[in-house]
Order: structure tokens, then sequence, then C-alpha cells
DNA sequence: CAGAATCCAGCTCGATACTG
DNA sequence: CAGTATCGAGCTGGATTCTG
């Protein structure tokens, strides 16, 4: 845990985090994880979203590399996204975070609510 | 990766991440892991921090059981902040991050220049 | 279908001032 | 020392409208 001694906005962890901080951006690439979609397609399966932030959070994943476009010259246009080997590794990674969310989040919640009585 | 097939704002893994979503939350919790430390100090440590978020952000830790408070009747009052057991095993768990962060983060740097350079 | 552009309500967060 | 309270600027993100 050495690079979290100083706030460093270079610090790549700090980056990443911002990333994946984006709800919908872990949202996306779970899902793209499981295979190539279209725009309207993945709009449909995060039920909740805007057009805005979905078109948003994709063009993110894109200029990082996690995630890659393709437009498919029909009428009308057909795009097509999908996960690349480095979204997959960090889809992987974050899979941590899914198994520690899972075994721990019954602790947490007893925990918030000892919290809350604590103070009514 | 089943439960990202639907966006639920009970999915564990989402409230998990809706916690390190805050940056200024992971950075305590990594400083916190290293030993106790007062309010003051930590601030002085995580650079750029208002107090006013310092005390919101160890707030929600204490309330999700990752973090303890012990305030000590000196006088002025001493509150020591520690890391909890759990929040050890959720800073470890960030720490696959931190490896993935550090070992692709030239890779992303990459993509994103790229990605900038073919919109000029 | 796959977006881009605009408008604006709401929340975040920093700055400041005050307290036990 | 360790906070709380209040206020306002600014960013976020939803709704809506329009386009190739």
């Amino acid at each position: 845990m050495q690079p979290w001694n100083a706030y460093s906005a270079a610090c790549p962890t700090r980056r990443v985090l911002d990333r994946i901080a984006d709800k919908w951006a872990v949202l996306a690439l779970g899902l793209l994880s499981q295979g190539p979609v279209r725009f309207n397609q993945l709009r449909r399966q995060i039920e909740g979203i805007s057009q805005k932030m979905l078109s948003q959070t994709l063009k993110n994943l894109e200029r990082d590399g996690l995630v890659h476009r393709k437009a498919i010259a029909t009428v009308p246009v057909t795009v097509e996204y999908s996960i690349t080997p480095l979204g997959r590794t960090l889809i992987d990674t974050i899979d941590g975070l899914r198994v520690w969310a899972e075994a721990h989040i019954g602790e947490v919640q007893k925990s918030q609510t000892r919290y809350d009585k604590a103070l009514a």
C-alpha cells in the first residue's frame, strides 16, 4: 500500500478507481464481457440508464481501450460494442470486488443498522 | 458475472462500488491500514481533502464497519481512527485493483492518446 | 438505429465561521 | 483537537428534441 501516503492525481490506482467509480461503466463492461451488443440493446439491458450516460460511458471506455466500437454500414447504421482483451482483464479484477461484496455485504449491513440505531 | 444482467440498487457489488467510488474513502482506508491515526493527522496526510469531506468520509466508513472510531477523554479530546478487520479485508481486495492499475496504466494511456489524436 | 445538442434541477463539495 | 452548520458555485446527469 505504498502509493497512498500522499494524494496524487497521477496515481494510477486513483485513475482506475475514478473510472470504475462510474457505476454505469462497470455495469456496461460487465454486460459486454458476455458478448458483443449494439447500442440500444445494451441500453435496454441496463435498466435506468439514460442514453446520454450510455453514450458518454461507452465513449470513455473506448478511449481507455477497454471497449471496442465497430460501426457496420447498414441502413440504418448498426454499431457493435465488444470488450477488448484489456477490458477483460479489468473486469476479471473487479470480480474480486464482487466476491468480497457478496461475502461481506451482510456484515456491512449489520454494522449500518447498529450505527443508525445508536444515533436514534 | 451473473448479477449484472440487470441494474439493481440492491446489488451488493454496486453498493460496494458506490462506497469505493469515493476516492477519499479509499485513500483514508489505505492510510489507516498502516496504523491508527488521529483526525487532523490524517487530514494532513491526505493532501487536498477538506475537513468536511474527511469528517463525512470517516463517518461513512465507520457506519459500514470498515473503520473504528475511539474517542479518548483528554483535554482537548483526542480521537483515534483505526481500520477494522473487515476494513482490512476490503483494502486487501482493492489491492488487486492497484496491481491491475500499475500493470496496465501505460496501455490505457496509450489508448487515450491514440483516441484523442484520431479526433483531432 | 445510434447518437449529438440543449436546458436545467439537484446534488456535491469547498470555503468560512463557529463550538465543546 | 475534532468536529458541526451554513451558504453558494459548479458539476452531474435526466429529460427532451433533433439528426444522418
